[in-house]
DNA sequence: TTTCTATTTAGAATCATTCTAAAATACGCC
DNA sequence: GGCGTATTTTAGAATGATTCTAAATAGAAA
């Protein structure tokens, strides 16, 4: 799902965001080509179209984001980064131990039942799968 | 599975840690006592009964634990900090929202059917559920 | 324009964790 | 019990991701 240029805009304007020119850039990253991108991938992207952004504004940008839900943060074991997730519906990942690429698993492949007690009530399911292509 | 003072000292010992002092008040709480501590919970609970330790030895001795295969290091969304895990067979964890607690959950507790692309191997999988009790 | 607010920015601050290098300790051996 | 040596402990510095601060800039509204 790419947002164009125009789509993007008017996401930031719903959301209540100025869509100035850094934030253009690091959305046209962040939504559209990266894949479960760090803060620090954010920079080194955006930096060749836009050389001298500040940190400062890629943190700003991805916390604005992150409260208007057009991205989800999400803390993974393996690195001590957090990253930006732009599918913001319920899915699980798969950590390829190789590449180290973290790959979207849809909730239809995975058939989870739990036998927990009767008084819990789960809110949320988070799944980590790693291992290897062969 | 409480662990005896003479247990410890010998699970230590076959790990070829010597058993300190300090490395033994550590694993009363971290093996025993704990459940999922961070660094900074064991160097609060192990003040009081060995006052001047220093941070720098807990950091220690729960990286020499890992190694030695006594404990696993977690890393979770909701913190930014590592607990350890005394329960270092495979098993999931459940995350009480309301106070806080991180408890185990059993492998048979948990029923799960994954369908993935033939080439994958799965090497671990690893399962927070969020939620809360009635 | 003028004004008001949102955004950007450099740099300082924070916090968990790791590193360093020196002092203290444990343990095998005499 | 003392000795020699490797291990452990320790204080404090360093690191790295992230957050905070306060001043400069830009955008929107009037
Ligand atoms: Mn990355
Ligand atoms: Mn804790
Ligand atoms: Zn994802
Ligand atoms: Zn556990």
């Amino acid at each position: 799902m790419t947002l164009s240029s125009e789509e993007i805009r008017t996401e930031l304007k719903r959301a209540g965001m100025r869509p100035t020119a850094q934030r253009l850039t690091i959305c046209q990253y962040v939504l559209n080509q990266a894949n479960h991108p760090s803060v620090e991938d954010i920079k080194a992207w955006v930096d060749d179209k836009f050389p001298g952004i500040s940190l400062a504004t890629v943190y700003n940008t991805v916390h604005a984001l992150e409260t208007a839900g057009l991205v989800q943060a999400i803390r993974f074991d393996h690195s001590d980064k957090v990253i930006y997730d732009s599918n913001t519906e319920p899915h699980f990942h798969f950590l390829d131990e190789d590449s180290g690429t973290l790959l979207d698993i849809q909730p239809e492949q995975v058939q989870i039942n739990l036998n927990l007690p009767e008084d819990v009530l789960v809110n949320d399911i988070s799944i980590l799968i790693r291992g290897k292509r062969q």
